[in-house]
This record gives structure tokens, sequence and C-alpha cells, in this order.
DNA sequence: AAAGCGCTATACAGACCTGTCTAGTGCTAC
DNA sequence: GTAGCACTAGACAGGTCTGTATAGCGCTTT
């Protein structure tokens, strides 16, 4: 759970009679959409959660509707920002670049994937929410076509490979939540392979795989 | 909407005072867990979308409890069952052994993805539908090695490529909803390519195109 | 035709949730 | 030191949902 203002040493103290701040109420149901779906951010189990008052609720947010607005808000504009920046970073082959893209799994600064769960699974019964997750994705996409055309291949080709790596990472993240860290590092090498059609470079591979050992470990 | 037994023509009619059947609540609470997740299962919702009495429903489930227990029931013995047809049926090749896999896809008969990601969505709440998602995801990716050992890839390579391929047909699936037909369809012989390493025969990517056509025209 | 069986409806208690209204608290500025 | 600001608490009305108790309906059996 995503810690409190109050109870963060590295933030300036609350004055007054505060006792939470819009962050921590958006934070918190930020936190409840990822584990149990939109229909259980509840003003009532957040205010319980934090030990405070349902009603202040309303100091901050005109209405649920308005606190779920936030939240997809955010998620726009934060979650796609490493993809994006990875995707676009030269490499000097192939592999080395969906090694790039690899990092966004594995560091979570980079890009929060269960995040994108908890909103996929609401687009589902939201059109509006459908609506933005779908031009996210096509931005996405768009940015690993680029980098595989990058790399010589043609654009039907850039688009398929883009794809196959960019699906496979949801749905491997969304259906396979505990795989054995030392075997998911394992499997490395292989999936560049597959993915690009190339064999990687022994260095590209060393790279990756520590920073999937120095990440993952912590878990 | 899944129609109701007395609504279905070729159905016994319902005799007495009977209104609807336990299969058209399992039936009706299915279509909800998919379109709204777990939580929207409601035994109100159920019977005023059936128009029913909703204290009927107490006559065929002891709680809502078995109803979702039935419904997690009915899917694990269900929603496998094809996937696993196709990964064990022999083929001539592996473009085409992966041809017959895409038919899950295309088939709704053969699998329902809607309701795998219903579940999935659910288990990432409840640690009981988590173990049997995962069992579930096991015995599939086994069949899909084995699938491509049979035709010759070790079998780590033969691993990876059942992940690929499981897994971003989940993640395309769940992401992706909407993608135009045409296009989609254009895409298959590069995923053969990508997904086996191998260039498909002709007549496979014929076969298995002509197969998508014939059943997403209907959507 | 009356009794029984299988299912349905109404009514109720109680928990949960939203949004509003009003009063209260602890600083800050004057 | 008191007035005001920024936020919080408590109480209320009203809607939603679950589960139970009890009565009712329509067919079948005798």
């Amino acid at each position: 759970m995503t810690v409190l203002h109050r109870n963060d040493p590295s933030r300036a103290p609350l004055t007054g009679n505060i006792k939470v701040t819009r962050e921590d109420w958006l934070a918190q149901a930020r936190d409840l959409l990822i584990s149990h779906g939109v229909t259980q951010v509840k003003i009532l189990l957040l205010a319980e959660a934090m030990g405070v008052s349902r009603s202040s609720f309303y100091w901050y947010f005109k209405d649920r509707a308005e606190l779920l607005g936030a939240l997809l808000d955010s998620w726009a504009t934060d979650n796609s920002a490493g993809i994006l920046a990875m995707a676009a970073r030269p490499a000097p082959t192939i592999t080395a670049a969906v090694c790039n893209i690899f990092r966004c799994v594995i560091e979570p600064d980079l890009y929060n994937m269960p995040a994108d769960f908890a909103v996929r699974a609401w687009a589902r019964s939201d059109a509006d929410v459908a609506a933005k997750v779908a031009h996210t994705d096509a931005m996405r996409l768009d940015a690993l076509s680029q980098m595989f055309a990058r790399h010589g291949f043609d654009p039907r080709e850039a688009e398929t490979r883009a794809y196959v790596l960019y699906y496979m990472q949801i749905g491997y993240d969304f259906a396979m939540q505990d795989e054995p860290v030392a075997t998911r590092i394992a499997r490395i090498p292989h999936y560049l392979q597959v993915f690009t059609g190339q064999v990687p470079r022994a260095e590209e591979v060393a790279e990756i795989t520590a920073l999937g050992h120095r990440y993952w470990r912590e878990r």
C-alpha cells in the first residue's frame, strides 16, 4: 500500500487540522483500483483505510466520478512515458533495443503493469475508458513498430513484431504473476530470439539478466 | 446476452410455475461476470434482467458464494477442452499446428476468451481462483510445449515458443478488442513466421485465413 | 377435488454505500 | 484574541444489495 503523506518522513509535515491530502485519496484509490477493480473503488473503503471520515472526501472531490476521472487522467499521462522513451532510445542492435523494452517490465519506475491491467479491465465496461486505452495502445505500438523499422525490418513485419512483443508482455504479466524469477530470467535470450528472429549478443543478455536479478530479487 | 430457456424454441417448454432454470441463473451470471467483473455479479441484477423475483435465486443456490463457485467450476471444466484438443491434433508442419491453435481464437465454440479474462481479473483478488487459473495455464502451456517439441524444437525453445504463442494471444485479446478484421487476418502469415521461425505454406495460410473470414464476418 | 410438489413473490431486517448539511477543530493573519 | 481559512466529523436521507420468513401459484398425483 502506498504510504500516506502524514507517515512519510521525507515530506513536509501536514499543518493545521489536515490528516490526508488529495494525493492520498488518489493514491489509495489507485491501490484499490489495481487490487480489486473500479467497482471496489469506494469512498467508504478509502476513508476507513486512511482512518478519516468519509465526508472529508467531498472537500477534495465533487463526487466519486471526479475521483475516477482523475485516476484515469493520471494513468494516461504517467504510464506511457517510460515505454515510449525506451522504444525511442538508440540501440546498436534490434536485440539490444528489445532489451530496453524489457527494462520496462523489470523496473517498476518505467512502467506500472498492474495499473495497466486495472485500467484495461475497467475499459471493458466503460466506453470512455476504452477509448483512452485504445489511444494509448496505438501510441505505444507505433513507437515499437518504429523501433523495429529503424533496425531494418520492413513496415509490415516491424508492426507484427511490435504486436507480438507488446501483447505477449501484457498477456504474460496479466496471466502469469508468479513464475519463479530464475526461470523467467533464464528464458530471456530465447524470448529475444523469438521476438527479433536474431541471436542476441552475449553482453546484451548479460546486462539485461543482471538487471532482472537486481530488481526481481527484492520481491 | 444468453437466451433464456423460456425464450429458446429449441428447448422443452418449462412446465408448472417455473420461469427460469438454474442454468439460466448461471448463464446470466456468466454474462455479467464477463461484462462487468465478479463484484458486479449480483443476485438483484440477475433477477431484474430475467424478470424474476430475487428471492427465487435461493431456491437454486444456497447463497451468492455457491453461485460463484459453480461459475468457476464450469469455467475450469469447459474452457480448456478446445485448446488442449487443438494442441494435441496431429499436423504436418509446425505452422499448420499453430494454425490449429489459431482456430481457438477464431471459433468461439473452441475457446471463450472473454470468459478467461473475467476469471483472470477475478483471480487478482481471490487466491482460490488464482490457484485454479494457474493450474489451468500450466496444463495448456504444457500441451503447447509438447506441440512444439513434436515438431523438432528442443525442450527449452519449445517452452519459450509456447509461452510467446499463448501469452501473446491472451494479451492481444485482452487489450485489443476491435482491430479491423481485415488487418487482423492480413497479419496471420507474419504471426506464423514469428511464432515458429518458419515460413508457412501458402495453403495453410489460405485455409486459416478463410476460416477467419467466415467467423469474423458475422460480428 | 384435495393434497403435495416445485417454484415464485412479497415483505422484512440489516449491512453497505453515496452525497449533503451542519457543526467543529486547529492553525494563521491581523 | 478573535476572525477567518482549510479541513474534518457526525448525523441524516436515500438508494442498493443480501439473506430469511412466509405466503401464493400452477401443475401432478391420487
